[in-house]
DNA sequence: TATATAAATGAATGAACGTTCATTTATATA
DNA sequence: TATATAAATGAACGTTCATTCATTTATATA
């Protein structure tokens, strides 16, 4: 950060004011003059650094979606070795960790989608069903293997990130507990509901 | 509806102009304008039936959650016969259903809790964690009794919360599956997740 | 049908919005 | 230190916003 000029440095600042500002209030109802209040310069100024506040948004997502697309495929190497079920489990132990550490940007993304334009929400949409199809192949992938079982590949899907996503509205870091107790409770919801064994009926 | 006053009809059509608005484009970015644009009145005359853009948010909120609360209030003697498994599969479904024909309330009480000015956020709140202790007791009482098993009421709670929520999200009314199909994917997710034998390591 | 009340109009209010721009001030480079 | 460039200022632009209001039009009641 210390190395970096004024000009990054301010562009920086003001994606985190930025960011704090959407989560806190939401797209449409924050000002450029709210966001260069918090680092007290201008709002004008704002625009020698960032074209419009769309931009603004849009840099705040994009950035988001290529960390964690980008994050799960460093993984790969590791990922090569191991089974279905282990899989999964670090699928859900990455998303965890994911949402424990960006939970701004989480939100955000999950929130604000729909204040981008149609050339933005486009190529957002992309990388999140980027993302989903990973957790879709995962499970496909273990049920052909017999791994794991569920009914329907896209709804577990959706049902186990909207499980997940449940996390962003939730934590603080403050909380009762720590981010080991989370993934454990977390995975051991997740793997009963799609092991090979799971009952079908009450 | 046709035995409503003008006036009853026209507030009733502003309250779902409104509805369909907010939920496409948010309530910081909808205008008194487009509201009345949709009934072909004028902007002004909303406020012959509303004092507020806020109010009407507040009671789109309002009427969804009573309305919620109300309706599960209203199988308190069919429950009352039931095991606690039983009454967990009733609340799934019961809120599945929900989703399923309020699905655009439950979104925008989902999304729009934040542009609720302070008092009307805390009205909203508390029906909000009403609802959400329903769920909270079931698991407590069917944990006590032995016939649920999961880590945290807390958290699983919200998980479960978080899977069923999923549904606003994705559901439409001309989807590839039905209601019935919904239901039972859900039910087995969540049901293996919290049942008694479940298994604690991969 | 006459009349009281309800609902809608259309213009106006002041405030706030995103963005622009000429100018000033600060920073980095030589 | 001199100079080119980057960053910030502060006022202004044209729009749009929620809301108000005197007036007109429609509806319901008697």
């Amino acid at each position: 950060m210390s190395n970096l000029s004024k000009g990054k440095k301010t562009a920086k600042s003001l994606l985190v004011a930025a960011r704090d500002l959407f989560v806190l209030n939401g797209y449409a109802a924050v000002s450029m003059r709210e966001i260069a209040l918090k680092l007290g310069i201008n709002a004008g100024a704002i625009y020698n650094h960032f074209p419009s506040k769309q931009e603004i948004l849009f840099r705040l997502l994009e950035d988001h979606m290529l960390d964690l697309l980008e994050q799960w495929d460093i993984l790969e190497v590791e990922r090569s070795k191991l089974s279905d079920l282990l899989i999964l489990r670090m699928f859900v132990n990455f998303h965890i960790n994911f949402h424990i550490d960006k939970s701004k940007e989480v939100f955000l993304s999950y929130m604000e989608l729909r204040s981008l334009d149609r050339r933005n929400f486009s190529k957002i949409s992309k990388l999140r069903d980027e993302y989903e199809s990973i957790l879709q192949n995962i499970l496909v992938l273990g049920k052909n293997n017999k791994n794991l079982d569920f009914d329907d590949s896209q709804i577990t899907t959706k049902a186990i990130l909207g499980t997940l996503s449940s996390l962003s509205h939730w934590y603080h870091q403050k909380g009762r507990l720590g981010a080991e107790d989370i993934r454990k409770i977390y995975w051991h919801l997740i793997f009963n509901s799609v092991r090979t064994d799971r009952k079908r009926n009450v």
